[in-house]
DNA sequence: CTTTTATATGCCTTGACACGTATATGCTCG
DNA sequence: CGAGCATATACGTGTCAAGGCATATAAAAG
């Protein structure tokens, strides 16, 4: 369990991180809402720990879990370079698009004339 | 195999992505430049099409792979939510410094004067 | 001090998947 | 049509991680 996209692969694991985005919550909080085992929660939380996506601090017996961002900006930054091809493509195909209604316009024109 | 989360976890499968976002490539082209057994580059390539990250055309023998965008937008938009709060961390951290250099420069001010 | 609440860890089983090797399919060209 | 190249699939194997359950640790409450 090396890289942040493995981390991310867990269903489970992109929901606790999906929660902890509005804000810092238990591990009892992150239990309820998401109906998971207690267990099963400690141990996802311990992965996205280690992998520096949560961190926690201590309050009474509770500990608080809240995100940090560098692990997701880096999955972002891999994403970057699809983006240019993406937008490519999108581009395109607007443009295509625009011939498409400029033809039927012209159709339309046509027959209603 | 189901989520497109779990088929970028591979990295030879990410490396392949990569490569194809410059240009469409036959899977020859991508075994050498990945230095990878040729079955494991139809194996990932199977994976890659099945959940829609490429397309391929034939091309005599060759098939020619090429990437198609919407699963990594998919990616993409599961990332939009956590934006909006690295941002806000960057944007705290930024008028943290600021008052640290702000600080700093009064400091500098009176120990230069 | 005992009980209860909150969280973490250990162990075991199971299933998925990546890899290697061998082989099949299919196209091209002599 | 047969040889060779390009790609796909099948099968056996090892690894690793997720889930369930029991239990350990630790703090709070009574």
């Amino acid at each position: 369990m090396q890289s942040v996209f493995e981390i991310i692969a867990e269903p489970n694991r992109r929901a606790i991180l999906s929660l902890l985005v509005s804000s810092q919550r238990s591990v009892g909080e992150i239990e309820r809402q998401l109906r998971m085992p207690q267990p099963a929660v400690s141990k996802h939380l311990r992965v996205l720990r280690d992998a520096g996506f949560v961190e926690s601090t201590v309050d009474a017996q509770r500990r608080l879990y809240r995100l940090k961002p560098e692990p997701l900006q880096e999955v972002d930054a891999w994403l970057a370079q699809f983006r240019r091809f993406w937008s490519a493509r999108v581009d395109a195909l607007e443009r295509h698009l625009d011939r498409m209604a400029q033809s039927t316009a012209t159709k339309t024109k046509r027959k209603t004339k």
